[in-house]
DNA sequence: CTAATTGAATTGTGATCACAAATACACAAC
DNA sequence: GTTGTGTATTTGTGATCACAATTCAATTAG
């Protein structure tokens, strides 16, 4: 009956230095995405102001900032009893998240096609050399990250681009997913679907550059090609 | 000594009431949210945190977090001053937010299609009644509204779905060209893409559903059809 | 032992204050 | 008239406090 009961599952997330010039909510903001994408704070696990803020020793009122704004790009989730959690992953909200990034992603490199330059394309094939040597050494961290910057890095030739605030809410929504989407890059990357990318960008060929994109992403994904695979991810996830 | 004149543009947005149970932020945002959209708001127009504040008769604190939240959504702008405001629109990202409404609107659809019954079928059918009987009495804010509803309906068929969020962002940034869009779709109503829509709907044709999503979308905006026509458009919502 | 209840602790919301940085402005120098 | 410069004001940020609503725990009733 008085078992030591634990207080609720402690949370810890990666703390990192604060810059100069940076607001506190800003150091916050990008702490606490982080723990989000890598999957530190467990779903369901009601975040409050208080605790955070004695976590990392700041007053109040940053992480209540903090935590709207990750809340209006769907990171978080607010409930109508207004606490703040990581929503679950579902199977079929898993899908649509993939297929949205399909889809908004090829639009996004089909608009950028035309602004890419040889400047653009040597920074490209850079980053795509740099996500091969991470591959031999088998940092996950870092593949997942340089695969991020590759496909920003393609989207943001475009000079007028709208779609980037939207593809890295989806991204958030994704979290810990996303790495382990690089992660299955890594068994198959044989077909480097960021060669094909490539050549396609050197043809300006619209058309191929969204297939390759599709099949990055698709193939990606492929770690949950079956509802049983992904289901023992999101358990995975979730513990 | 020095009397608070104000020197700029006095801001002015259309007052609603608080309704019960909604939290002054709430409240706070849902008006500032339809001031951005009505293109009560001079893009450039800076944004203090204290004259909303008094303005709408409330402490800095809702007006904090509403503002924050907005410029989330991308409806407002942060500058590196940290001032807020309505950003401008241009000819080449008006184009961008066009193409992107298609490329994410028609994918929406067509993911909501394999979950439109009947009932469904049935409430998108009253909705373009209600918009032809708008279009009739010429009440341009209600054929705007009605219009979005029926987007909305549309792509919330689809109980997992995940891009209503970004679509709404997207129409936030349009701001008051969403209005004009609607505005013109009564001189063309010739051709009634909802209809399309419909039937194509009924015949559980994905691909023709997205044609008429494209379709409706596209020429709703054919106002902006040559770029001195935008301009125009342009500079008429920045005076 | 289960379920309901009640009181204590915790929580989000919103107001107020302090402060450093950014801005506006009057005035001097050219 | 134009440009620089000092001060006065305004601004966003962040801390602290008050309060109502919610949550949690122990206790009680069945």
């Amino acid at each position: 009956m008085t078992k030591p009961m634990d207080k609720k599952s402690p949370i810890e997330i990666t703390l990192t230095e604060r810059n100069e010039g940076v607001t506190i909510t800003q150091w916050v903001y990008s702490m606490l995405r982080n723990a989000v994408m890598n999957g530190e704070i467990l779903p369901g696990r009601a975040l409050t102001i208080r605790e955070l803020a004695a976590l990392l020793d700041v007053s109040p009122m940053p992480i209540r900032e903090a935590l709207r704004q990750l809340a209006a790009e769907g990171a978080l989730e607010i409930q109508g009893n207004r606490r703040v959690l990581v929503p679950h992953m579902t199977a079929m909200k898993f899908d649509e998240l993939c297929e949205a990034r399909i889809a908004i992603e090829s639009h996004a490199a089909a608009r950028a096609l035309p602004y890419i330059d040889n400047v653009k394309l040597d920074e490209l094939r850079q980053l795509d050399c740099l996500i091969d040597d991470a591959q031999e050494q088998g940092n996950l961290n870092k593949i997942s990250i340089l695969n991020q910057n590759f496909h920003r890095s393609l989207y943001t030739a475009n000079p007028h681009q709208v779609t980037l605030p939207l593809i890295e809410s989806i991204w958030l929504q994704l979290g810990p997913f996303m790495r382990l989407a690089t992660n299955h890059l890594k068994d198959h990357y044989l077909v480097d679907r960021h060669n094909d990318a490539m050549q396609a960008i050197e043809r300006k060929d619209a058309f191929a550059l969204q297939i390759a994109i599709s099949a990055d992403i698709r193939e990606g994904f492929a770690f949950a090609s079956t509802p049983e695979l992904l289901q023992r991810f999101i358990e995975e996830s979730e513990s």
